[in-house]
RNA sequence: GCCGGUGUAGCUCAGUUGGCUAGAGCGCCUGACUGUGGAUCAGGAGGCCUCGGGUUCGAGUCCCGACAUCGGUACCA
């Protein structure tokens, strides 16, 4: 037996080596300049909050929801990791609403965790980079939103036609459930089945849709969906709303317009989408970058009025040739009602989240960011151990001239500090034996070179080794510049 | 959660109708090469064959269960 411990890491987890952190770092670098840009500014809370604060409190089984990590406290209070960043913001401004400026603009960037069933691109812990104003209901705080979507993807190096920020209003799919009910309110289970139904648009199709609204589908595998019931006609009337479709931001308004009919809620929406439409236009952002579009839904409950998405139309291939379906990276809207949880006063607030790993993933696949392992581009290696204070004084002069420079501390041979410098990503080595000393030289290798240059290397290595094609000798004085001119045959910034 | 596929070395996978000491490629390590990574050659390490039961003289191979993983479906604040 093995009283040894196995090392494990938990499910929908994960480490996240060098390459992955500093893409990520150089990733969210980008988006906090955009979001600055914007005059919004920096937040952090807690990673754990109270289950009631969260808002997902079971009461009839004193219980937090399945879904998230909870746990329960010394004092037997439940305690949760954080779902998302909208509600601790809530909870923030609630805390602090006396004395936070209104419109309150703050971003925050840090991880979540959901205890849902993991995937491909679906951790259970992963990071969420959201920016919000609370405390205003003008629309150009959600054309503003809109607007942010692009700048920050178009940072990232997506252009525009790369991606979509789709944009609805909850108000006017309101509006049109009014409809379906001829006048009333639909029962909110029902409402919600129906939003459920056209949430799965994508991936059914309209014929999909429309049968789940009615009495249901089969898929493939002979599973039986339960239809939500409703009749032909009003399926007409989902059916149609969702096909509207037209050229231009305004003739979406206008067509949904004529859907729409008295609906006094679907009349608001449509005027709010009016003033985003005027706010986007004037701020330049055309229907190249932000379209209307009925069939964005959403899932999330709380949300009141416009709805945002953004998503990749580029078609993006993974390392075993299969296309592979980003989806939404990046999306949210408005929510008036969460922070009178809190208050009892509505506070209108609106606001979108990016799927940083998300959309870290498509980036690199995209191959718009490098996933460089390698902080420092030079080694100084020691080939003559008793040289070992010359090798520390040259590292000092490189550091001091600003470049990132490792000098190898480990106990091996010249050879495998030369291996160790290609396996950690170092493009330079810097080498100096007795023979440099007496010259006042040092050696300068360009390991990328050499990794060039060696595929012809052929069968007579000794006499490639005595030439060293990829190898340099220069002054011992100008190290500092020989070395930058090597490493600025790479710089790709 | 439900349905299906898959679990053999660090990775990608072989493994014949159940039958001797479980294999390959890549990677890794060591050496040829005492001042040079990538070439070549020679060697080497590394496997509770996912785990637990069962059938059998005998199980990596068959059966049941668990777990993991992948895909579909449901849920998703």
């Amino acid at each position: 037996m093995s009283d040894k411990v196995r090392p494990r890491i938990l499910k929908g987890m994960r480490d996240l080596p060098p390459e992955q952190m500093r893409a990520r770092r150089e990733m969210i670098d980008k988006i906090r300049i955009v979001y600055e840009r914007y005059g919004f500014a920096p937040l952090e809370t807690p990673t754990l909050e109270y289950v009631d604060a969260l808002g997902k409190f079971l009461p009839e089984a004193d219980q937090p929801d399945g879904g998230i990590f909870a746990f329960r406290d010394e004092d037997r209070e439940w305690i949760a990791l954080r779902y998302d960043l909208t509600a601790p913001l809530s909870r923030y401004f609630a805390m602090n609403k006396a004395t936070l400026p209104r419109p309150y603009r703050r971003y925050q960037v840090g991880p979540v965790f959901r205890m849902e069933k993991p995937g491909p691109g679906r951790y259970r812990e992963f990071y969420q980079f959201d920016f919000d104003s609370v405390g205003t209901s003008s629309m150009l705080a959600d054309a503003e939103a809109c607007m942010v979507m692009c700048d920050a993807l178009e940072a990232l190096g997506i252009e525009a036609g790369e991606y979509m920020v789709r944009v609805n209003n909850r108000k006017v799919l309101n509006g049109v459930l009014e409809r379906v009910a001829g006048g009333d309110t639909l029962p909110p289970e029902v409402t919600h089945q129906v939003l459920r139904s056209i949430d799965k648009l994508d991936r059914l199709g309209i014929e999909g849709v429309a049968a789940l609204l009615g009495p249901g589908r089969k898929d493939e595998s002979g599973d039986v969906m339960k239809g939500v019931g409703l009749s032909v006609d009003q399926i007409k009337i989902v059916v149609g709303y969702l096909t509207a479709e037209s050229a231009t931001r305004m003739n979406v308004c206008d067509e949904l317009e004529s859907l729409i009919g008295e609906s006094a809620i679907g009349r608001e929406g449509i005027a709010e989408l009016r003033e985003i439409d005027t706010a986007l236009t004037a701020g330049g952002f055309g229907e190249d970058r932000v379209v209307f579009d009925p069939t964005v839904v959403r899932g999330l409950a709380y949300y009141t009025g416009p709805v945002f998405e953004a998503d990749l139309t580029v078609e993006i291939v993974d390392g075993s040739g299969r296309p592979r379906q980003f989806g939404s990276v990046f999306g949210g809207g408005r929510y008036d009602d969460l922070i009178a949880r809190f208050t009892g006063e509505k506070v209108p607030a609106t606001g979108a989240s990016l799927g940083v790993d998300r959309l870290l993933a498509a980036l690199i696949e995209l191959g718009k960011i490098d996933a460089e392992p390698a902080t420092a581009k030079v080694l100084v290696t020691r080939l003559d151990k008793n040289l070992t204070a010359e090798y520390q004084k040259i590292a000092g002069e490189l550091r001091s001239a600003g470049i990132n420079t490792e000098l190898y501390v480990g106990k091996q041979g010249i050879g495998k500090q030369f291996k160790y410098a290609s396996a950690t990503g170092k493009t330079v080595c810097v080498v100096l034996g007795e023979d440099e000393m007496g010259k006042g030289e040092v050696s300068i290798k360009d390991l990328r070179l050499g990794d060039e240059l060696s595929k012809e290397i052929g069968a007579d290595r000794k006499k490639w080794l005595e030439e060293q094609p990829a190898q340099l000798s220069v002054p011992r004085l100008g190290i500092a510049e020989s070395v930058r001119e090597v490493l600025a045959r790479y710089s790709s910034n």
